[in-house]
DNA sequence: TGTTTGTTTAGCCAAATGACTAATTATATA
DNA sequence: TATATAATTAGTCATTTGGCTAAACAAACA
């Protein structure tokens, strides 16, 4: 019960679910996603936690960056199926159209300060 | 979006969760399920408001019950995904193989006082 | 080795959540 | 019509959540 109402919880908040669409396009490190998002890098680091709590993304680092991406849904089922079922869901949504149309234009090593 | 968010905030929390898998066995009044959980009746009506308005369950009123089933998954491609997957989701959980062991001798009609 | 850069953690605050009791509404029945 | 019963709504309270800034870590590099 309490991984199931992990993963629900995981994705009850707008953030972390437009999170997950933006990793069906690519792996991204934490301060990509924070510009794409306009929230703070902290809020955004916390969020990914909780969605790596939920084994609904995983983590690797290379050097100075942390990458996030899908996690491949060995979790749980619930993870599982959330995570496949969100790769058709909520593409047509005003919000994911935006964020799909600017993500090719974020790059990590453009992002400016802190 | 906000659709979305809607099913996965209602399935959020454990005692909704614990609603929609009594009413796969028959429908219930508030009065069986707040007994059933061992919650105020306050509490279970407001829940089940909130399972109603992700349209996971419908409701009917019977004379003086109101009584809640699953819904038939129209509402949205989310809620019917969910209340498909949550039919063979979570059986084998010690909480839910409790309550399958007491809803059978809960009866309405049995019920005392407030 | 010291500095810069990306991430995480700590700490704070306002808003949302889930619980309760008490009051109100709605329906049936004596 | 008055009363009893089931459900909902209103109001309160403690906890959780999601946001921020500032401080602490970690890894590259001058």
């Amino acid at each position: 019960m309490k991984v199931f109402i992990r993963v629900m919880k995981a994705l009850s908040d707008p953030n972390r679910v437009k999170m997950m669409k933006m990793l069906q396009a690519r792996p991204l490190c934490v301060c990509e996603i924070k510009t794409a998002l306009g929230i703070a890098q902290s809020t955004a680091s916390k969020h990914l936690k909780i969605l790596e709590d939920a084994e609904l993304v995983r983590s690797f680092k290379d050097g100075l960056w942390v990458n996030y991406s899908l996690a491949d849904g060995s979790g749980s089922p619930y993870s599982a199926s959330m995570i496949k079922n969100l790769k058709h869901w909520l593409d047509s949504e005003p919000e994911i159209l935006e964020l799909n149309l600017i993500l090719p234009g974020i790059d990590r090593h453009d992002i400016v300060g802190k």
